[in-house]
RNA sequence: GGUCCCUUCGUCUAACGGUUAGGACAUCGCCCUUUCACGGCGGCAAUACGAGUUCGAAUCUCGUAGGGAUCACCA
């Protein structure tokens, strides 16, 4: 039997960590069993469902290089198929019309709930006699018996039949919702493996019932436990980015990304496994945990700067010019490649060398903290001093440093008393990398230019 | 409230019923060092609680507490 996994998200919101994550699953599940991995766009809601989520949708799975393998589907499209199955089950007596007014609705509900009971709707035992057109479907659920799911990861769970409730399977306005629509696209889409979030849990349940009574095969189920933010709450807005799309915008590399996510609920002996082209060979849903996992920024910091470090300094450049849309000439971009590798060790998210651009690209950039300022006029006269001596260097970081060096000798001094100062000169701030490398890499005539500046 | 699920260092997690309960991140200390860092070495730190089964329980059973999901003409 051929895998074919789906990941099908609403636009309704943003594609946040937990979907792409569930998209991450499908997409490796797939890969692992030389599957297939499709794409749904679950919007019959066609008043929530907007142009803007679809598209984050989209930014996000291509971001992360999980994109379906083939033509991505629209639920809104099936709607006829899912309208014809609605009358199939009607016809074979499995769902009926229900006429209850919105006023009935709600007291049955206030009622169901007072009891602990679910919702069935009196006109289930009706004889249809009624010719208004409004009205909905629901399905006709067992009264009794019991219901199990053999899930991959929650593992064999059973609930009563008499706990669910006759669910609308057809609106009045003759739309099918989602759970009719999931359930047929599914089939049609030949779905052999749903992995979704934790949440569709007591869904399948429900919708288990369609597949019973349409006698299709019912497919494998895996739900996956949620993401919490770091006060164990579902993650949200106020948790930083709610959209994984902000995450590339935030400079962190999809690599990083894919790993974290895979962290979170799997597991493997092997650091390197959870690199993406590893764990598509390797990934498997009984290793996935059943706990939820809260969401750890310092973690995701920590494996990005370890991807960025491994990365060839021309991609990571490419990364920065793109997301910074900077247009640079060429003795721009060789000092800023030159300057890269010492960025590395310092930082987590490869935009934090956009605070440093200014001084790494502007051949005229200038001194304006106020503070800085005074201290560059009190030591104009070493400024100037250290100038000349680099004047006469041959430019390699060994002669800029040894120049240095006897500099200091000559003159009885420390280097902490000169650092500091060649550090706001150049760079216009007091902590950076290493200094030797500033001076080798902005080159002689530009150093000159700061260091003899006068403010 | 009903139903279902979960609970190992701060976090992510590992551990055929037999381990000094392991690793990673974070954190702290030391070394290195012209700043901030990197790096090296080391430390702190967990089986939610209570019973039971067993020679032996993080692991199996029951109970308690806490947390989560869900109960729409949303998905």
């Amino acid at each position: 039997m051929k895998v074919i996994t789906r990941f099908a998200p609403s636009p309704t919101g943003y594609l946040h960590l937990g979907g792409a994550r569930t998209a991450l699953f499908n997409y490796l599940f797939a890969k692992k069993n030389n599957g297939t991995y499709l794409v749904r766009i679950e919007d019959t809601d066609i008043k929530r469902s907007t142009p803007e989520a679809v598209q984050a949708i989209h930014d996000g799975l291509n971001w992360l290089k999980i994109n379906s393998s083939e033509e991505i589907v629209y639920q809104s499209k099936q709607k006829n198929k899912h309208m014809d199955v609605a009358y199939k089950l009607l016809e074979s007596n499995f769902a009926y019309k229900c006429y209850l007014n919105p006023d009935e609705l709600n007291a049955l509900r206030v009622k169901s709930r007072e009891n602990g009971i679910p919702i069935k709707s009196p006109w289930r035992n009706k004889v249809i006699n009624n010719n208004s057109k409004n009205f909905v479907i629901r399905l006709k659920m067992p009264l009794n018996g019991i219901t199990t799911i053999n899930d991959m990861v929650q593992g064999d769970v059973s609930i009563n039949n008499e706990i669910l409730d006759d669910m609308i399977i057809l609106r009045s306005d003759k739309t099918p919702t989602y759970m009719l629509s999931s359930v047929v696209d599914d089939f049609n889409m030949g779905i052999t493996h749903i992995i979704r979030g934790n949440d569709h849990f007591n869904n399948a349940f429900r919708q288990i019932q369609i597949i019973k009574y349409l006698n299709w095969d019912i497919p494998v189920y895996a739900h996956i436990p949620l993401i919490h933010g770091p006060d164990g709450t579902k993650l949200s807005k106020r948790h930083g980015a709610t959209n994984v799309y902000d995450y590339h915008k935030m400079g962190y590399t999809f690599e990083a990304m894919c790993n974290y996510m895979l962290r979170l609920g799997w597991s493997t002996d092997n650091e390197l496994d959870y690199d993406i082209s590893n764990a598509k060979s390797l990934f498997s849903l009984n290793k996935i945990n059943k706990s939820p996992a809260k969401f750890d920024i310092k973690k995701l910091n920590n494996i990005n700067s370890m991807y960025l470090n491994s990365m060839h300094i021309d991609k990571i450049y490419e990364l920065i010019v793109t997301i910074s849309e900077l247009n640079l000439s060429l003795k721009q971009e060789v000092r800023l490649k030159s300057l890269i590798p010492e960025f590395l060790k310092r930082i987590n998210v490869y935009t934090e060398i956009l605070d440093d651009i200014e001084w790494i690209i502007n051949e005229d950039f200038a001194v304006k903290n106020e503070e800085h300022l005074i201290k560059l006029r009190n030591d104009k006269i070493l400024c100037q001093e250290i100038a000349e001596n680099l004047m006469q260097c041959k430019w390699s970081k060994e002669e800029i440093d040894t120049s240095l060096k006897e500099y200091l000798r000559k003159n009885s001094l420390k280097f902490n008393q000169i650092g500091p100062l060649l550090r706001i000169a150049l760079t216009g701030k007091t902590n950076s990398p290493d200094i030797i490398t500033i001076i080798y890499v902005l080159g002689c005539e530009i150093c000159l230019k700061r260091l003899n500046y006068n403010y």
